[in-house]
DNA sequence: GGTTGACCTGGAGCGCACTCGAGGTTGTTG
DNA sequence: CAACAACCTCGAGTGCGCTCCAGGTCAACC
């Protein structure tokens, strides 16, 4: 029965992480604080940890560097105050994603017109769909 | 006065990539042929180069791992016949790209929640909008 | 209470996709 | 025809984001 908090590989397991990830991240200053360690020096993640660690990987998946997410985090840590530069963080973000989301879905669509053009050519007798 | 063709620069120039990249992508065999070259051992890309490296970027932008744009263009270089696997690599890739898109997009959707958030704290005296 | 598996730190290693440098040849322009 | 830019090859170097290893401590179960 353990006190409060998840280790790190339930942690590593609910966030779809690797543990070396989860220690990695923390090292690399993504993270808001340390995360709490029982008596014997493991990590016990609580709730707010594994939301932020959340947070992280949605703008890690959305292409934002490392180096970025770190700053952000920074700006977090350092208190109230500097909203205004942490939603200009986010916006830009944004506005990145929906570029390469647009480019992207442009690309998609020149491969499927070839896959077209490959489905065509080997349907020889075919009637429909 | 070029014969026919465009320098490296002509050709990373109209699409996009550098010239270290073009030199890359051939010495690594993404492309379908050594690039011709004129009687000074210069590149001429011609139409058809220029198209299939549009091709390959299409790919890569898209996410699809060099060693991965590499098989597809052995199979195009092996000549007809394999038809169904370029397609089966082609799908794949479709698949996965329209997976990738869908993960972004939810979790674009989240950062814009949090993007909102900002905002109406920020708002100290706006009527709307 | 012993053993086996999870955890710790610090640092090295890796795969990917370029990118750059050295050292040399070619093309072009005044 | 001189000089300077663009091209060539081969190989090494870089940045990113993990991932793994060694060498050790700790916990949980029989």
């Amino acid at each position: 029965m353990s006190s409060q908090g998840r280790t790190i590989a339930e942690a590593a397991d609910a966030l779809g992480l690797s543990v070396d990830t989860l220690r990695y991240y923390e090292r690399d200053g993504l993270l808001l604080r340390p995360v709490p360690r029982g008596g014997s020096g493991h990590r016990r993640y609580e709730e707010a940890d594994l939301r932020w660690v959340e947070l992280v990987t949605r703008l890690r998946s959305t292409g934002m560097p490392i180096r970025d997410v770190r700053r952000y985090a920074d700006l977090v840590r350092a208190g109230a105050g500097n909203e205004a530069d942490r939603l200009d963080v986010l916006r830009n973000h944004r506005d990145q994603v929906l570029q390469q989301l647009a480019e992207v879905t442009t690309h998609l669509a020149a491969i499927e017109t070839k896959i077209a053009t490959y489905e065509d050519r080997l349907a020889p007798r075919e009637k429909s769909a």
